[in-house]
DNA sequence: GAGTGAAACATGTATATACATGCCATGTCA
DNA sequence: TGACATGGCATGTATATACATGTTTCACTC
């Protein structure tokens, strides 16, 4: 009466396992309630502390909600809403095989930012930013424009950067530990200096992700990605259930 | 001399805050050996299990990496691919605190779909699929066009739900329990068709989402989501290490 | 009939114990 | 000096036990 698949894998893993099928083949419909850990216990032949790592691992993954003293229930999926990864370019290239190059526009220290950054920034009076302007190549045709304005209080010498390595984005991770980020997707159409620099056409679309870190309380960077629409799109695959080979 | 706060939170949450607040001041670097589990149950009076889950749970959230029989390690910052939620367009206009409605435009069995879908479907041979155009206003003002394939396979009766309304998406999710999804998003100029439906100049920017649900190993739905580029954005905000309250 | 208390049952946490598994350094033997 | 075996140590899993905590139910009392 085990009802656990015979792998090679652990067994809160095959009690992992055991409960999916049930929900994934509608056995145990969403809300249904669950047989208690007791009567898993009986009916799998393991020890209730494993039954309880599984249902806690899958309450943690978002497949069950437990209610103390009360029971163990299938969770509404969670469908509507799903996750999408944004990496960086320099990686992105990488991962599908091309070649990265970045052309480095502009890289001033702005003692007297425009009132906007001021207020992105959310500081209290006028205060010097570190400003980068580079363009991202993929097999020598531009694909992104990073416009990165920077904290000096929080990241001493980002103008002294390698602006054409992955360097530069670890020394910024090791200067701001991240406590959040802001994520901002729109698509605009190309200005004349967008156009230009990334050699697309005025007003076509571009895709453009704004991006603000903290840390701590502090804002640490804001960064401005835009993308020539035709050339480039973000992209994810989202497994729920199945866990990675 | 065991160094744990005395809130009244369990005592495997009381050693993940001691790690964490290890690696937060930096007394843990990145990629630092952390004191083996051993040691830890030494030096903070709790047992080996408890330890072990703390550790464990930290390494499922990304802050610790560990290597059996060589050790526990900080984890590198996870920043530069960070996640952005993507919502259903009807809640987040809801959420926003403005007026939905949702215009329809078109509504057909497809007996025989182009090359195209067929594709997008991995159907080995022509089968006939279920077609939806949706227009949602947002006070009045068009922002997403919506259009969805769905497999009738799974679906029986999607032509025949209330389009008007969230219980499609409901209807939807019943007959399609997710098993993976595929996410697209790119900017493209408006063709003649999506500007007049969406009321923006031809050849303005739009964002589009796609996307492509699974059931199994079966293909269950293809959507696009075409969003006006001046009117709509994706965003999120996301703290790493914060936990929820 | 309403209220109260206790039992029964559910999940949550903590511990001790045992063994499995993987890596590495050390030492021995050729 | 090199190859190999082994012991030590690290994490990984499984179990039994105990108690804590929260909910529901049901019988008993007023």
């Amino acid at each position: 009466m085990s009802a656990l698949s015979d792998s090679a894998s652990p067994l809160y893993e095959k009690v992992k396992d055991f409960v999916l099928a049930n929900i994934g083949s509608g056995k145990w419909a969403q809300n249904a309630r669950l047989p208690s850990e007791n009567d898993l216990v009986n009916s799998l032949g393991v020890s209730r502390m494993t039954v309880h790592r599984a249902l806690r691992e899958l309450t943690s993954e978002g497949h069950l909600r437990r209610v103390q003293g009360v029971g163990t229930f299938v969770a509404p999926p969670k469908a509507q809403s799903t996750l999408i990864e944004v990496s960086n370019i320099i990686n992105e290239i990488r991962d599908r095989g091309g070649k990265h190059r970045a052309g480095v526009i502009l890289l001033e220290r702005v003692e007297h930012p425009t009132a906007a950054i001021i207020d992105a920034f959310e500081f209290d009076r006028v205060k010097p930013v570190d400003h980068s302007l580079v363009v991202h190549f993929e097999n020598d045709v531009p694909v992104q424009l990073e416009e990165r304005y920077v904290n000096p209080a929080l990241v001493p010498h980002y103008l002294d950067q390698d602006f054409t390595s992955i360097a530069t984005l670890e020394y910024l991770q090791r200067c701001t530990p991240l406590t959040e980020v802001e994520h901002l997707i729109s698509a605009v159409p190309a200005g004349p200096e967008q156009a230009r620099l990334l050699q697309m056409p005025e007003r076509d679309s571009c895709l453009v992700l704004h991006r603000k870190t903290w840390t701590g309380a502090t804002v640490a960077t804001v960064n401005t990605f835009t993308h020539v629409g035709s050339r480039y799109s973000l992209g994810s695959r989202y497994r729920p259930t199945h866990k990675p080979a």
